[in-house]
DNA sequence: CCCCTTTTGTTCTATATGTGTTCTATTATA
DNA sequence: TATAATAGAACACATATAGAACAAAAGGGG
């Protein structure tokens, strides 16, 4: 079941992953031969059966429905890890929770969603409660907002701005001023991509 | 049952889901033979059974012009009506869209989804280019953020404050004052619930 | 209201095509 | 040498289609 793949299945997982979107329906195995550069579907569908006992693709038990990659009912759902305050270390919510995020509001890359205490960032429009989805990553560009931890152990939300030597960290209020640090006190955990807030 | 669709299945489905607002009325299935391409009726019905064996088409027991999607109330998708900016009719978007808001960012009750244009609620975190979820309502409580329409026209989204003879709506941004109407200028559309935020 | 016709859905059968499956043999790759 | 990847053929059977015949509804004229 859980056996690794070879070199060439995770290329064809991949492709799968990436390419279906661009096929109308599920495709049918010669499709994928020649999306795929193949001439033989005998030998593809060997690939495919790997796959399926990976787990990865729907078994297809002599159906004629095209290769489908398993549904992952969570999809649509991402983890919610708890509160980001500046200058705290993220406070992990107890239970390990779930939201519901639309697609328009995460990246394909892994994501998850923090809710923000304080007012640090107001004047961009991110409030107090509000839920923020932010990708994981390890790298920003300047003027990304992003998710810093500073000395492993302080977590917040700043536009970041990275200069040979330094490290700016802006807020959005004007009460509060840019705060400056070397740049091994600080690592980015992700970038914001989206944001919800509910009125009720 | 819940079987998965065939390639051709599919195709049909999607073809119904394209262009049932093509047909005054629900397709014969004549109709749909000629549509499609087809030249027996006797065959599309057969598949046209197996959508309804699978949920997506309602049953049709020897009603004419049976053919009809089953409703999708499922989606958590909400129509995308268009965008909104202070002092002007909301701008209707061309195509009929939708677009997907989880169950937090909305009511129980019939909502809706208006992209903001400009910066009059800049102060309260609105900010250009949101999308705002907005239950439609005709009464709000002060200090609800409400789609408000001006004598029958104009579309805006502010802060209401209702008061005996009067009726105020406040933006969020100092450069800008409150407007003061009699009651019966202004029309309520419904009231803020929820908002989205895409930062690429 | 009844009878007839027309339309439209339903159920068959027969046939053609498509599509997944299973082989074996061959070639690369480490 | 062992493992993976490929081609190609042959096969099995699920699916798609046409066509005919039948049944149920709708409508019309007397």
């Amino acid at each position: 079941m859980n056996r690794s793949l070879t070199r060439r299945q995770h290329e064809i997982y991949d492709f799968l992953s990436r390419h279906n979107d661009d096929f109308e329906h599920p495709p049918t195995l010669d499709e994928l031969c020649s999306a795929l550069g193949l001439s033989s579907k005998g030998s593809l569908h060997k690939q495919i059966q790997a796959l399926v006992d990976a787990g990865l693709v729907e078994p297809m038990n002599n159906q004629r429905r095209g290769v489908r990659l398993v549904r992952d009912e969570e999809s649509s759902a991402l983890p919610l890890l708890g509160y980001i305050a500046a200058g705290q270390p993220i406070e992990a919510v107890e239970q390990r929770e779930t939201i519901r995020v639309p697609e328009l509001l995460r990246t394909d890359r892994p994501c998850y969603v923090l809710q923000v205490r304080g007012d640090s960032m107001i004047e961009d429009g991110i409030l107090d409660g509000d839920h923020i989805i932010v990708e994981q990553r390890d790298q920003a560009r300047n003027g990304d907002i992003v998710v810093a931890l500073i000395d492993g152990t302080e977590a917040t939300l700043k536009r970041i701005e990275q200069k040979p030597g330094e490290v700016v960290l802006h807020p959005a209020n004007s009460r509060m001023s840019p705060m400056h640090f070397s740049p091994d006190r600080v690592t980015v955990q992700g970038i914001l991509v989206g944001q919800m807030r509910s009125y009720h």
